[in-house]
DNA sequence: ATGGCTTATTGTATAAGA
């Protein structure tokens, strides 16, 4: 299977984008994060005609997250469970015998500001629900843009952003205790060094100057570590004209 | 130098992203 994860901004403007990378790389499952459109305006039928069944779950103006595989789609769950949320940031589902769960995990904005008790407060609640998934699918993986970067060589500067959001404390230890979960970031089983990233500003040519964080991820059981082939960030969308911020992150195992 | 750009909105400036 190959799988991958993408915040695209907006599913409206970067749908052109998506259906040329769906076409060009083929993938098992795709997970959107910031579709920013309602349920009704998902074009359900663009993607079905490009071989591809979706679901999503979505609002007006902001977040959003969509699941895309040509596979049969089975048990969906919206939302974390016993977690009263307006905003749609998590949607669920077993392809293929595999668990996935795509989540936009809050940005924060800023250490200290109400945003930031938001994300915590998000990821407080989010990690049991987690547990408990984990419990029923031995075969799981949490693809999504998770706005932590976890080490310092996941940040172009790290003096600069120690402490702010993105990369404080509070939020890398909420990021340690999804791997305490018992699962692996995907992404450093093969590559290990540092300036690999998948978002980039859009102020400052940050993308051509590689000031960049990884913090989109793609975490995984040990059922599924053990069968994983290559990850790699592709930087080939965010080349285009009108890209997203951020770039796909994939991740290929042998199932 | 706390901005720089991009998106969406009953817009013509504001909020949010990261």
């Amino acid at each position: 299977m190959k799988i991958a994860t993408w915040n695209v901004n907006s599913l409206n403007v970067r749908l052109p984008h998506v259906l040329d990378w769906l076409e060009t790389n083929k993938p098992d499952v795709l997970c959107l994060q910031e579709t920013k459109q309602e349920d009704h305006k998902f074009p359900y039928d663009i993607l079905k005609e490009a071989g591809y069944n979706a679901i999503h779950s979505g609002q007006k103006t902001y977040n959003g997250v969509a699941i895309i595989s040509p596979h049969v789609i089975d048990d969906v769950h919206i939302g974390i469970t016993n977690f009263v949320d307006e905003q749609k940031r998590l949607i669920a589902a077993t392809i293929n015998g595999v668990r996935f769960i795509c989540v936009y995990i809050p940005n924060g904005q800023s250490v200290g500001s109400d945003k930031y008790a938001y994300k915590l407060n998000w990821l407080k609640a989010f990690t049991p629900w987690l547990e408990s998934e984990i419990s029923k699918y031995q075969k799981l993986a949490l693809l999504g843009d998770y706005n932590i970067a976890p080490e310092n060589i996941d940040c172009h500067d790290p003096s600069a952003w120690i402490g702010q959001v993105l990369v404080s404390e509070a939020e890398r230890e909420a990021f340690k205790a999804l791997i305490h979960l018992g699962l692996e970031d995907s992404f450093r089983l093969f590559e290990k060094g540092e300036g690999q990233f998948s978002w980039w500003d859009y102020r400052m040519a940050g993308f051509r100057r590689n000031l960049g964080m990884r913090i989109d991820h793609i975490l995984i059981t040990p059922e599924l570590s053990k069968s994983c082939t290559t990850s790699y960030i592709d930087k080939a969308p965010r080349k285009l004209e009108r890209p997203s911020d951020h770039t796909p992150v994939v991740l290929e195992f042998s199932i």
